[in-house]
DNA sequence: TCTATATTTAACCATATGGTTAAATATAGA
DNA sequence: TCTATATTTAACCATATGGTTAAATATAGA
């Protein structure tokens, strides 16, 4: 699905897990803020939180000139179900060697 | 680190998480298989598989001529740690909200 | 040794990505 | 209205990505 694509893609860059990290306090944090943290231009970060807005991982609420970003969850929402799907597969999958080598044992 | 951004890297196209589900069933498949149900060149699927490779997501078996692929769970564990952790974060702090609703409440 | 099969590698292409600086936009405040 | 501040957008650059076809490599098997 795209939006597993848009989410991993998201996450898959340093910066932009530093700026999800810097939201989890669940507060809104100023584009400035963020900037502040990063080696990097304003313009640079700027095109970091877009990433990471259209990915639906952060949202943005504007105030005058200010522009007020915050975490949103639900973003990773689709992409870690299709994690804990992979997961719950292969689990099932253990389950079966499992039982097999459970009936290999008792054959004993 | 440089672990979640290859896993997470490689986990953003739709090509190689189908190739992930085709291997969950813990058994070997040859690029050959795994080339059948895509509609891409043979060379194309090569490259991403060797894109899972080097992100540790899929291991490789050389028998001969013919490749074995395996899907590597312990790749995704950095990954899912930081999505882990980052869960852990958001709720603590969800943990912060409710205490301060619960203590307005109480106040009344 | 010859031929067929399984796969990778090379060369190429178009587009995306991650960064920069400079200019544009929008609003705050004197 | 003028100036400062917050931010985005534009233009640019180098490199990565996702795909292709054609050639190379390695091995199986007659």
């Amino acid at each position: 699905m795209k939006t597993i694509d848009s989410a991993l893609g998201a996450l898959a860059d340093p910066t932009r897990r530093a700026i999800i990290e810097q939201l989890l306090d669940g507060s809104e944090h100023r584009v400035s803020d963020i900037v502040e943290f990063h080696s990097m231009s304003f313009a640079g970060v700027s095109k970091h939180v877009r990433v990471l807005e259209s990915a639906g991982l952060v949202g943005r609420r504007k105030s005058g000139r200010t522009h007020f970003l915050h975490y949103r969850p639900e973003g990773l929402q689709d992409a870690t179900d299709w994690i804990d799907q992979t997961k719950a597969l292969w689990n099932r999958r253990l389950g079966k060697l499992e039982s097999l080598l459970e009936s290999d044992e008792s054959k004993k």
